[in-house]
RNA sequence: GAUCCCGUAGCUCAACUGGAUAGAGCAUCUGCCUUCUAAGCAGAGGGUUGCAGGUUCAAGUCCUGCCGGGAUCGCCA
């Protein structure tokens, strides 16, 4: 239930009514919007301004015209023309009040839930690391994110596969092999001496080895010794998501997909469309490698589909590149049915958006589109100072290290504090605190405030499921701090489907904050003005209905922490682990 | 040299893909709170959105050119 789509298709007919010469095109920029400013009234179109051109009249005239019609929507009581031209909209308290009425009967699960997607499938990629060792707080960043955007989407309607895809091909998995035996022998009581560089020197990788040797005796067979250790690390790092609560519904090996052929498939594909060729790339400008050489090459012509280059498919021995296994892979998740391909990488990877892009639209004929959201790193401090790095891993901190220290739930719900692209500070000491500048805190505490109210409430009235409380009267609900609550709550919906087509799960990280920050001040007033407390003895109708608001707040909370993936908490209590979960 | 990301209040960040007077929190300042709804409350000041042009009814948002920070630049993914 989205008041906001409803109002729009309402405020489309009127229109085509009045101008029915109007097409769609134009149809489709008008907007209906709640205004920045409460005093504009519940809604906002921009009708007039937009129709203005094409009717011929000033925008102020052409909202004359649309008045009536708008005025007889039953939900409207008000209609002003206002600044430039925008037709200013008040509702009913009801129109509000119904959609809070809709969340008690659907419940925390389903409220919000969206039809824009249409079941469209979508392929989310994200973590993807290399199964080389553990992951790193970066890794944890793309994976809570990569992981909100598929919630988010399939909350929307989209029908959302995750998918982790695991480079177990080429070189690192090479140098992992060699540096796992490395450790092997010396498990064995060899000498090894210093890890040599090109190796990696985890320590890690000892744990590797002693697993290995109590399973084989032998390590001069490479593909017994990279199997093992690509599974051992791969279930390193499914343990550590699981913790996190990530979960992929597949993971695709890149191995498999190139023993499949794929890669000579898609090459295939690709030459037919006359897309590749023999061709010498020239040096880049400015820098140019010392051990540059021009060399005839196997090239994509990703310059016809608005790449700055062509790139190769092959390097110098032969073996597809890396961008060639891409394309096989994108390729792949097309031919199973996927046409919005979402692939979460890390700001580091920029360089190469514009050539997958370039690949997807190109292989697949433009029938599929492929998103790479850029995913910057993480600083982490601890009151202000740079936390040291775990010895074992290496030169990063592990998502293991955070884990252990903050949990799930914390880490979660911060790192979508800030919009994927920009660097996000992690500060240890802050994001544990219990006050209100911790913004997970924050909003804990109003999901446990919501469930205080309501445990008190359940002794003085009994039943209080979200089946009764979606039947009560609420219209004794009319002071502005419950109004704004409702009205809040209300555009939940919307913010879903906003998010969603953003890519942007940190909004619904923000409308968390919002409905918190509402709540908290409603509870505030209600220590000043008793009359705004939630449970008024001997006013049984105003208490039901406040509970039912309460109720509201508590599983809009609870369903905009279920797409972030956190676990809201019932109570808080400062001798109690924050994190329950 | 090229490409991409970023630049918003003293600080950390938002701003509903072009809407009205650019918003929160922290910090600062001024009041209030000895309560049972612990982990405070209310209010105030604070801005040429890096700079300069352009597009249009309307630009933090789109285009062009600069400035500054970061990332990347054939055989690592």
């Amino acid at each position: 239930m989205n008041i906001f789509n409803e109002l729009r298709a309402s405020i489309h007919r009127v229109v085509h009514s009045v101008f029915p010469n109007v097409d769609e095109a134009l149809l489709s920029r008008i907007t209906v919007e709640p205004p920045r400013d409460a005093s504009h009234g519940d809604m906002a179109t921009n009708a007039a301004m937009i129709l203005s051109k094409a009717v011929g009249k000033p925008p102020r005239t052409v909202a004359e015209a649309l008045l009536d019609g708008f005025k007889k929507l039953p939900i409207i009581t008000k209609v002003e023309i206002a600044g430039p031209g925008f037709i200013n909209l008040t509702l009913k308290p009801e129109a509000f009040k119904s959609v809070l009425a809709h969340a008690l009967q659907t419940g925390p699960e389903k409220f919000g839930d969206g039809t824009i997607g249409r079941g469209h499938k979508v392929n989310v990629e994200y973590v993807s690391a290399n199964p080389t060792g553990p992951l790193t707080v970066g890794h944890a960043r793309g994976a809570i994110f990569g992981d909100a955007v598929a919630n988010l989407m399939a909350k929307a309607g989209y029908a959302v596969q995750k998918e982790y895809y695991t480079n177990d091909a080429g070189k690192q998995v090479e140098v992992l092999t060699d540096s796992v035996i490395l450790r092997i022998r010396e498990a064995a009581g060899e000498n090894i001496g210093e890890i040599p560089q090109g190796c990696y020197p985890g320590e890690y990788l000892k744990d590797v080895a002693k697993a290995y040797l109590e399973k084989h005796k032998t390590w001069d067979d490479r593909k017994t010794v990279r199997d093992f250790a690509i599974e051992y690390l791969m279930n390193e790092i499914k343990i550590d998501l699981g913790e996190l609560g990530v979960r992929h519904d597949i993971f695709i090996s890149e191995a498999a997909i190139l023993a499949s052929g794929a890669v000579e498939k898609a090459m295939q594909q690709l030459t037919s469309l006359g897309l590749i060729y023999e061709g010498v790339l020239e040096a880049p400008k400015g820098k140019t490698p010392e051990d540059w050489e021009p060399r005839e090459q196997t090239l994509f012509k990703s310059t016809d589909f608005g790449d700055d280059v062509d790139r190769p498919m092959k390097k110098s021995d032969g073996s597809t590149t890396y961008f060639a296994n891409d394309i096989a892979h994108y390729y792949h998740m097309h031919k199973m049915g996927f046409d919005t391909l979402i692939n979460v990488v890390g700001a580091d990877h920029g360089g190469y958006v514009k050539r997958a892009k370039a690949a997807v639209k190109a292989i697949t004929q433009g029938r599929a589109t492929l998103d790479l959201p850029l995913v910057s790193i993480v600083t982490v401090t601890d009151n202000g100072q740079p936390v040291k790095m775990s010895k074992r891993a290496g030169t990063f901190i592990t998502l293991r290290d955070m884990l252990d220290r903050v949990g799930a739930g914390v880490m979660r719900f911060i790192m979508l504090t800030r919009e994927a692209g920009q660097t996000l500070e992690f500060d240890y000491a802050k994001v544990t605190e219990q006050s209100k500048d911790n913004p997970y805190f924050y909003v804990q505490y109003a999901h446990a405030r919501c469930c205080s109210v309501l445990k008190h409430a359940r002794e003085m009235f009994g039943d209080i499921s979200d089946a009764s409380l979606a039947k009560t009267d609420l219209s004794p609900l009319e002071r502005p701090e419950e109004m704004a609550l409702i009205k809040l709550i209300s555009t939940w919906p919307r913010v879903v489907e906003q998010a969603a087509l953003a890519e942007e799960p940190h909004r619904v990280a923000y409308f968390t904050q919002d409905v918190a920050a509402a709540f908290h001040g409603w509870w505030n007033r209600g220590r000043d003005d008793a009359t705004l407390r939630f449970l008024i003895e001997g006013n049984k109708p105003l208490s039901m209905a406040r509970i039912a608001l309460v109720r509201g707040v508590a599983l809009t909370i609870a369903s905009s922490l279920n797409v972030i993936g956190v676990k809201p908490l019932d109570e808080l209590r400062s001798d109690v682990e924050m994190e329950a979960a």
